[in-house]
This record gives structure tokens, sequence and C-alpha cells, in this order.
DNA sequence: ATCGACCGGTCGC
DNA sequence: TGCGACCGGTCGA
């Protein structure tokens, strides 16, 4: 039907001889809009088809009338589209969605629409009350534990962020926002969140309070370990307390990033700080990065390992933490991620790990620094 | 006549006996997108119309059928409208934009329309080469250089960044890309070479190249500095360079940024390694900064200085420059910025200063940096 | 092609 | 409230 009202209004260009590059300049208009949008290749919004009109000086109700709609369909497709299907014998489901130009599908393992479509009801839901941060760890825990086969961090990267930016999610009261600024913004505090919750019974059993606090509470709890650093409290997320009796002093504070980037770097001078003190300083990630394209791979920022050859084309981001090893070490849920191998000395190591456990390398770490502050 | 197809679809809805509510739940809608869209506060898409006509199960020839035209206008605006207005006795022009839910305006002084439309025009064919870089410097400069008593950070924050992130700008072939990222990895190399292209010349006489150098040569110039850090190439955006004779040495680094926000950080730990061999290392921004409003202002995010009681409020951003003295100085272009008063003993000072001359606080601060390290 | 740094609307304190 | 840190699509090397 769109595509009538496009012909129509290609027809009455040709008509009136006017040349699509010359309706581009009166509309003021970057190259190739009108032979985009004659060719189908660009959806038209409301406003760019009237302003056609306009231009060529039509009569609207002539373009309106007798359009042939027999092609018409039900177009409000979601963010994200999810169908139950298979990989070789694997069970799971397909995710599209728009990815630059392209359609992009990736499957997930353990996957199904029927969990989705549940968990998205909910979230939706959720949203709609306004908390947003809560809605986004809820939605994302319960894929995670209904998918046990998939990679958290695609979970994260193609699911979760998608689906929040349709603005269709959110209540029509915030229709004007940018909600893949509001993705970052929430996301941020979501992960922090979702690594608290997935590792504080665990730890607990073990005297150690994971937490994220109050900035009062933490200027208290951070003057407490006599950093050799001006330490800004808002730059600590998540921390990490010894429990003894009463008593809890933090022994750690935990850097948990979405993706990396050159944003890494904003974390290097209090981490150093807190290592300089052995302290705990570890670095939490989902490790999320992708390029465009139509079948779009999580792979993470860290790239490649030292090779059986022994070359060595590192990138700065992983040698950072393998050499310079500004952190105690950096704890990814993207399976993607290659580890830095067991043979490799290192300074510090990257590891992968998942949510099936909270038993992993990231809380043994945890519990060793702290057993070794605190003498146990 | 988006109005009518909107009254109709109302009409129809009612005559079902559906309440918004649950057509909100048919298409799987967040709270009040029905209700908003009814009320002519959300301008529905082409799809979000059809997915109507489909979920109230109507007929396509009767919603569009006699529809009244009349109140249709041409509403292909731009992102950005200029007009010529005064303030009290100032010529200038008002800046109107969308900015989250509001319908923004900015006065600029000595902005005309004329020019502004000249310069668009021109923005618009120099993005349509492909050279998104050069177009942004060159519109740029010539706003700055046509209104002289605008706030050349106004010009950035309310114009530049507002016109490339419409999509219409650009070529059809890129329809698909996201610009308000574009622009961020766009604006931030534009605002390099704008700072490059200002002070060159006028460095120039006094034996001093400022200038954006490839990797390779990056590294050979860090290198001869020895510096007490592993730096990355990547991290040095702009280069001072003592020139005697044939050789030049690198005596500084600019750290340009558009706004500052956390990622002032990224660059601390460099800039403390120059400024342990007294090397120059000036942070060099736009300070851009306003909050959605009717009215906004670009407040920039440095906040107050010590009022005239004493009483110290002042943020940590102000306090890493004044205090901490991480960098060698802050040169802002916006003309809200408040600068370290002449009178405050500072580590290091934050300037205002623009595009009128290049004999400003900060050449004089880099010839002043040079001739201690090369005994002029 | 792969890799790296760019920045601003957002949300909760 | 105003302030602060959150992050990812992008562009050029």
């Amino acid at each position: 039907m769109i595509e009538g009202i496009v012909a129509r209004l290609k027809t009455e260009r040709i008509k009136a001889g006017i040349a699509t590059s010359e309706l581009n300049d009166r509309l003021r208009l970057g190259p190739g809009w009108i032979e985009s949008f004659e060719a189908n290749q660009t959806a038209p919004t409301v406003d760019f088809i009237f302003a056609i009109v306009r231009a060529l000086e039509l009569n609207f109700e002539t373009v309106f009338q007798e359009l042939d709609f027999s092609s018409a369909k039900d177009v409000l497709s979601h963010s994200v589209e999810v169908e139950d299907t298979k990989l070789g014998k694997q069970k799971g489901a397909n995710v599209r969605f728009r990815y630059n130009s392209y359609l992009a599908d990736v499957f997930i393992p353990s996957a199904s629409k029927s969990t989705f479509d549940l968990v998205v009801e909910k979230f939706r839901d959720d949203l709609g009350t306004g908390r947003k941060v809560e809605a986004v760890v809820y939605a994302y825990m319960r894929l995670v534990k209904h998918w046990p086969r998939a990679n958290p961090s695609d979970i994260w990267w193609f699911i979760m962020s998608r689906l929040y930016s349709d603005p269709y999610f959110h209540p029509a009261t915030e229709a004007h926002r940018d909600f893949g600024q509001s993705w970052k913004r929430t996301a941020g505090w979501a992960l922090e969140k979702i690594v608290v919750d997935h590792y504080r019974d665990f730890l607990a059993k073990h005297k150690i309070e994971i937490g994220i606090y109050s900035r009062s509470e933490k200027e208290k709890l951070l003057k407490e370990m006599k950093l050799n650093y001006h330490v800004e409290a808002n730059k600590a997320d998540v921390l990490l307390l010894n429990v003894a009796g009463s008593k809890r002093s933090c022994f750690g504070v935990a850097h948990v990033k979405a993706s990396i980037a050159e944003r890494r770097q904003n974390d290097q001078n209090f981490s150093e700080a807190l290592l300089s003190k052995n302290f705990f300083s570890p670095f939490v990630t989902m490790d999320c990065k992708s390029s465009p394209s139509t079948r779009p791979i999580n792979k993470g920022e860290f790239g490649i390992t030292i090779n059986a050859h022994g070359t060595d084309s590192r990138s700065d981001k992983r040698k950072e933490f393998e050499d310079e090893g500004y952190y105690s070490g950096c704890y990814s849920f993207n399976g993607n991620t290659i580890p830095t191998p067991d043979g490799q000395m290192a300074t510090s190591r990257i590891f992968v790990t998942n949510f099936a456990t909270a038993d992993d390398a990231f809380s043994r770490a945890a519990i060793r620094a702290r057993d070794k502050l605190f003498g146990r």
C-alpha cells in the first residue's frame, strides 16, 4: 500500500517532467533520497510523503484516492523477532533484528519463542512502571536462567539492548527520548546489579558482602582503606566487604562495564591505587562488540592471544590486562572472549565465566584476595 | 490531514467498542501509545497507521477515502530552523530545534538566516561527497567567522551537532545510520582539525608546528620524548613540535574534547607523564553541555567557582584542573564556562577563549612551555 | 578488512 | 535539584 503511494508519486513526478535530483533539491535533501524512496529502499515517513505532494504541487485527494491496498500487511513488527529453530541437532531460536543496513540473524542455543514472549510481556509491563533498571535486571536474568546454553553476552547484546531500544516498549509519555542513550545509562546500572545479585549469596557464605552503596557509605568505606589516591566515590561501582562480626571493611572494588573501548582507562588510576595496597580490583564485563552484518558475531574486544608459534599480535587492550596488570583480573561473561591461556605467564589474566554458578574464577579470586589481606 | 486519519481511526475504534488500553495490548505497545496518538501528541508512522487498521480489522479503502486535506501543510522541516531576530538592541537569529520533548529556542548574536542558508547548502553538498570531517570543519569555521559575537560552543552544540544529526542532510545510501553516533565520531576528529587549523599559522611564526600525525610519525615523535609511561600512540590527538632548522621535536600534546564528562580521566595518566617531564599538556574543549528545555543554555560542565565569601563548592571536574593539576591548563571555547578567577591560586587554570585571534592564552602558554624546554 | 577512540542523552542520587 | 558516569554506532587508519 505504501508502495502504491510511492508509485503514484513517482508517476506524478515524471508527468510533471521533474528529475529526481531536482525534487531532491527542492526538498533540500542529501543526494539520492527521492531515488531511494521511489525504489522502495527507504520507507518514507508521513511527513516525507506530504512534503513531496506539496513540492510537486499535487492534489492530496488524487494522490490518496483509489489506492491498491491488496499488498497491505501488518508491518508493526518489534525490534527483535524470535523464531524457534535448530542449528544442526542443537535446539534454539533465531533472533532477527535490524542492524545498520542489514537484517541480521543470530542463533541462540536453548532459546525459545515461548520463553521470549513471556519475558518480553513482563518486561514491557515493568518498563511501564518506570523502574527501568529493575526491568532490565529481571528480564535478563530470567532469559539467562531459562537458556543455559546461550552465551550470556549474546542475550545482553542481541536481545536486551535491542528490545530496550524499541520506543514502543516504553510508555508513550517517553516517546521523544533517545532510547539508545537511555539504554546506555540503564544498562550500566542494571549490569552492576546483575553482578551483585549473582554473587551475593555465594560470597555471603564466605563472609563476603558484595553490594552497591550510597555515596556516603562509599566515602566512609573507601576512607578506611587509606588509598594513596584522591578517590572520588563516584568512581566506585561495586564494593566487596569482609564481614567480621559486626565489622564490615572494604577489601575490593569491582569495575563493571558492558563494553570496554577506551573507557577502560577511566578506572586505571583508581585500580592501581587499590592494587598497590593489595586490595582486590577486578574488571567485570559483558565484553559486547560486533560489526553490522547479516550474521553478526559478538566477538568482544580483546582479539586473539599469542598464537601456537609464539607470534604476539595481541591488542593493546589485552596487553593492558595481561602485561600491564592494571586490574586484578578480567572476568568476561562473553563465551567468545578468548581467555588468557593457562600456560601463559601474565601479570593478570582474562577469564571467561557465565551465570551457571557463582562458584567461579571471580568468587575464588575474591575469596583468595580477602584471605590474604585478613590472614585467614 | 494526518489528524484526519487519526480521527477516523479513533472513531472506528470507538465504534468497535475497543478501549485504548485493549488496542495497546493487541499491538503489544507500552502504556498510552494509542491515547497519545489519538490526542495528536505522538505523530504516528506509516507502519503504525497500518498496524491499527489491521488490529481493528478495518478496511483500508474506507479509512483513507474522502479525508479532509484542508489542514495539510508542508511539514518536512529541517532539524534546525533559523530566523532573524533581535534580543534587545542586539541583532542575531533565533535557532529552533527539537530537544527531547521540547521545542527549543536559542538566540545566537550576530547570526543571520542568509549566512545560515548559504553554509547549510554547502554543508549538505559536502556531506554528499563523503568527506564528513572536512564538511563539518568548513561549515563550522564559516559560521564562526561570519558570526563574531556568537559563542563558538553554541554554534557547535546547538547548530552543527543538530544539523548533522538530520538524516536528510546525508546521502540516502546512509539512511539506516545512527547519525547521533556518527556525529560523535566525526565531530571528535573535526574538532581536532579545527584547533590545528586555528592555531597553525600563528604558532608557525613562533617556530611551533601544531598538527595531527600518522600513527608511525606519532610513535617516532613520542619515543624521542622518553616518557616514563607506556604511551599508546592512539592516545595522542594533537601534537605540538618545536621547529629548529630541519629538526622537529614534540614538546607537547593537546587533549581535545567536545565535552568532558568522565572521559577527562582517559588522558590523565598520559598527561601526568608529560607534565612530569615539563612537557606541555593542555586540555582544549568546547565544554558543551545543556539540559533539555524550551530555552536551553549551554552552561558547560565546570559549574561555579569559589564564591565571593570564599565558599568552595567547586565540582570534582573543576578541582581536577585547578587543584590536582592533571593538565597544563584548560582552554574552553564556551563563553559560558566560568574561568579560574585571576586572583585564585591554582595548580593549573581554566581559560575561556574564542576564534577571534590565535594570539590567545593557549598560544602564549604553548610558546612559554616551548621556550622553557628549549631555553630561548 | 580489523581495530581504536570519538561523545551526549539519559537516569538516579 | 544539578551533577555525574553510563556505553555503542561510527569513521578512518
